[in-house]
DNA sequence: CCTGGTCCCTCCCCCCGTGGGAGAGTCCAG
DNA sequence: CTGGACTCTCCCACGGGGGGAGGGACCAGG
């Protein structure tokens, strides 16, 4: 029984495995041979080896690191069922990023790299009730909504203009704000939500036509075209939503990009 | 104007990329600073660079190499198109790999790793009208598909067995094979195929249940089975399939795998 | 003019998993 | 006993960076 061991290469030939690969578990502790020959150093492995070693070779194949591989081999069915399913979530969200890539590419060939229109132009002063929220960057989507909800319904009362603004630190990771903008001068805002003034002045717009998923490809068309010409954002961006999500196709939802800028020349 | 020149850290921050980055896409070539201080060898950017590295930050977000990046920067907009374009075919692979793999994991969670019951069992000689096929590994679907309608027509108008088989090299990348039984010994075969005397005896066989495109999983099960017990696989593989593709849902698509051995014990 | 803080330089090692190759030693069948 | 196949260790490479050491450069304030 003990006798009948395996040379590294027939080991590899059997485990569909290369000789480097073989080694290199071992280095790692992670399917060290049965038995190691102290003079030569020649590595033997068990018949009993081939189901491990087979096994790290269909893990590999699906991209499963050598770390979550580990912990299988070393753990009892519950272990090895957590740690797949783990490999399984981490999978899909490489899935949905690269999805999203892949859309992002679409557009970039359909329109070139970073050549949407900029336009400089002169922002007017707005009075606007706004309701803000932290948030994690994936989440923008879901915090933002609540700030939609929050804003409208206490705008519900009031006299207000149309088009709904998001305002984002330039940054991220900081406050994302909704707003809208308010004729006149309100008393007694709902809770969690205030009046501020937004300054006008001089800022670099660009109108994106799409997914919301994919405004950040023209706000990096947008912060190429300013820092071009030497000038310099001042503060938050916003963003004006000239569409609305419920009745617009993604495909065509307009947003207008809104990049404050210090007025120097 | 060509005195508006930018530190390496200045023009970090206004490309959202990092020192480091700088350095290294200088060092290949990929965006070398407008000037480099001879005396220092500080690194000065221009703002008409600003667009380049942004490109280069976007593109590096999906994922793009380096390479196809150099080859996007060189060229005109047809190049560029063409990389992109190239850039979404592997991203479209790479997804739908991924997703094979998740599928498998799935089947990995259900089943635990490499569990399948395996069986070992005497053949019997069978005489089999076979079409055989050379094809790359990615194409076996469609190869097998051309196999089964000229095998079927081939065996109308004989007595024949029902389930099909399908014949597989161990080492794969060779010739794919269908066949169904025959009962008689038949003497004008249609052209493209041909009538072969499958010998019996000893075998591992292991029934999959599942789709096709899982099959590799039991027979890595199968050969580690096999293997474990110093058992010898014998030429090439074969399958039977028990239900029809056409009317029986994938996931219970049965499958027996058919592994002959050398006879020794 | 000096000084200190912040920038920047090069160089090396690390990650992950694997392949390639050099140079030397081992195994086994003829 | 010999030759070819096998195996050993050690080093380098990939891609796309991060971390840090050690040392020079820049610039504003005193």
């Amino acid at each position: 029984m003990s006798t009948d061991l395996l040379s590294i290469g027939a080991f590899a030939r059997l485990c569909r495995l290369s000789v480097k690969q073989l080694r290199h578990y071992d280095e790692l502790g992670l399917l060290p041979p049965k038995r190691v020959d102290a003079a030569t150093g020649y590595r033997y492995y068990g018949r009993d080896q081939v189901r491990d070693a087979m096994a790290i070779a269909l893990l590999r194949g699906f991209d499963v690191p050598l770390s979550s591989i580990a912990r299988m081999l070393g753990g009892d069915r519950g272990v090895q069922d957590a740690v797949l399913r783990a490999e399984q979530r981490r999978l899909e969200e490489r899935i949905a990023a690269q999805r999203r890539a892949w859309q992002a590419l679409e557009r970039l060939v359909a329109e070139g790299l970073l050549h949407q229109e900029v336009a400089l132009s002169r922002e007017p002063e707005r009075r606007l009730l706004v309701c803000s929220a932290e948030c994690a960057p994936e989440e923008i989507g879901a915090a933002m909504g609540r700030c939609v909800e929050q804003v409208t319904a206490a705008a519900a009362g009031l006299e207000w203009s149309p088009p709904l603004w998001g305002r984002f630190p330039v940054d991220l990771r900081e406050r994302v704000a909704v707003a809208v903008g308010v004729a006149a001068p309100t008393a007694a805002p709902v809770p969690g939500t205030r009046v501020e003034h937004l300054p006008g002045g001089l800022a670099a717009t660009a109108l994106h036509t799409g997914p919301y998923e994919q405004l950040f490809l023209t706000y990096q068309a947008v912060f190429a075209w300013v820092h071009e010409r030497a000038l310099r954002p001042r503060g938050s961006v916003y963003e004006e939503y000239l569409d609305d999500p419920r009745t617009t196709d993604p495909a065509g939802l307009r947003t207008r990009i809104v990049v404050p800028l210090h007025e120097e020349e």
